[in-house]
RNA sequence: GGAGAGAUAGCCAAGCGGCCAACGGCAAGGGACUGUAAAUCCCUCGGGCUUCGCCCUUCGCAGGUUCGAAUCCUGCUCUCUCCA
């Protein structure tokens, strides 16, 4: 494919490329490059952010180069410390490890099995003498460390920052130096970490990676970059009713950042998009996105129940069963309780006070109502949960 | 090593002897409305209960002074700033 048409792809839906003079040049040699793009196992899922980067992989890929797909597993250790306004807390080699294997298992929803190269970078880090190491810090200043925003805002406002979060950019960068990284794809926020690796492969005597960074995609909660850590994001294996429904909950706003980052739709095409109704425009995206982590099929379901669970708010047909012996008998905040629909007593009752239970359509607002179950007996608690009793 | 400052619920952040289970904001939950689990509005948001009220446990940790402490004192732990 000609150079120009590499490009296109590529650029698309980057916000930087650093420095494209230098991507032209790696292109030119017509051969492949090495793409890394490292991601920290610190939590159990992959999420909807994460695919921005994913998809960018897999452009590279299909244009012919080779994908790294880098799993922090050691510097996850240390934790990453970019935006973060406090120190995150180290992992155990034991979660990194589990986290690290069910990445592997959702990657490939995205890319291509048989052309991606999965290493873990304990496999050269953990290695390091001190010598090494101390070869490695000395490449690098504390006031060039504390260029970074976050540091410096951290270190402004007197928040603690420790040593081993200065070590976490200088062994992204180490990364990079070990591979010989042609190119290192990440999102706007590792755009510091990026460039560390740039300086130290020349620090190394190598060839300067390209850095290319992504938007960042904000989450649920429409402010905050979406993030394991913040509990705003969307799981690509959460189940595809829940995932329709947390992309329906997105502001309107935010749809539209979502169509440009997670669809291959044009700009212009979501230009169309915006003159349609809102609440359309959204429930295509959120089929668009189901279908393609789960399926056409699946997406279908999960727009039916959406529809007919939360718009003509009827008792969804496959609600969990919940078994019973017969005529059981609990006060009403203890059976929500029992249902896992509420932490506490208090809270259920709360929660049945505010209006929020219906026992076979009908509320129930006196939390020490005695409720004899039934067989079939409807439970609604909230807009969100449902259960059928069955008795035995 | 010396001198100051600080640690408050999921987060941010008030309070500085009783009116404090602790102002306010965010997040979250419930309700209303609707165009959606958008937006907006209302309510709730430590636990427990025989719930228009009562009981228990919380304000870094451990003691102490007081009829009474998140608020005062002592020690400890951690953080920050300045000096060396």
């Amino acid at each position: 494919m000609d150079i120009q048409k590499q490009l296109e792809i590529i650029e698309k839906g980057a916000v930087e490329i650093i420095e494209k003079d230098e991507l032209v040049e790696k292109l030119k040699k017509g051969k492949p490059l090495v793409v890394k793009a490292g991601f920290d196992p610190t939590a159990k899922d992959l999420h909807l952010g994460h695919t921005v980067l994913l998809q960018k992989l897999r452009d590279f890929q299909n244009l012919g180069h080779e994908i790294i797909f880098l799993i922090g597993d050691f510097t996850a250790m240390i934790g990453d410390p970019t935006g973060r306004n406090e120190t995150r807390p180290p992992l155990s080699k034991e979660e990194v490890l589990e986290n690290a294997k069910t990445y592997q298992e959702q990657v490939f929803k995205i890319l291509d099995k048989d052309k991606t190269k999965i290493l873990y970078n304990s496999e050269w880090l953990s290695n390091m003498s001190v010598k090494d190491i101390i070869n490695l810090t000395s490449k690098y200043t504390v006031a060039r460390m504390l260029e970074r925003d976050d540091f410096h805002k951290r270190y402004k406002e007197g928040s603690p920052i420790h040593i081993h979060e200065f070590l976490y950019p200088l062994f992204q960068g180490y990364d990079s130096v070990v591979l010989k990284a042609d190119i290192e794809i990440g999102g706007t926020d590792q755009k510091f970490n990026l460039l560390v690796g740039r300086e130290l492969q020349k620090d190394y005597g190598l060839e300067k990676q390209v850095c290319i960074t992504m938007p960042l995609l904000v989450g649920t909660d429409g402010v905050k970059k979406m993030s394991k850590s913040y509990g705003n994001y969307i799981a690509l294996k959460d189940n595809p009713k829940d995932m329709f429904g947390k992309i329906m909950s997105i502001s309107d706003e935010l749809m539209y950042d979502y169509y440009t980052l997670l669809t291959d739709k044009t700009p212009q095409e979501i230009e169309a998009i915006k003159s349609m109704h809102p609440m359309e425009a959204k429930k295509q995206l959120a089929y668009l996105i189901v279908s393609r982590f789960h399926s056409e099929e699946k997406a279908r379901e999960a727009k039916e129940f959406f529809e007919s669970t939360f718009s003509q708010k009827e008792f969804p047909k496959d609600a969990p069963v919940f078994s019973f012996s017969q005529n059981e008998r609990f006060k009403a905040y203890e059976l929500i309780v029992k249902l896992g629909f509420a932490q506490s007593n208090n809270e259920a009752r709360r929660i049945i006070q505010g209006g929020g239970l219906k026992i076979n359509g009908e509320k129930i607002t006196d939390p020490n109502k005695e409720i004899t179950v039934e067989d079939d007996m409807k439970i609604q608690v909230g807009k969100k949960h449902f259960g059928i009793i069955k008795t035995i």
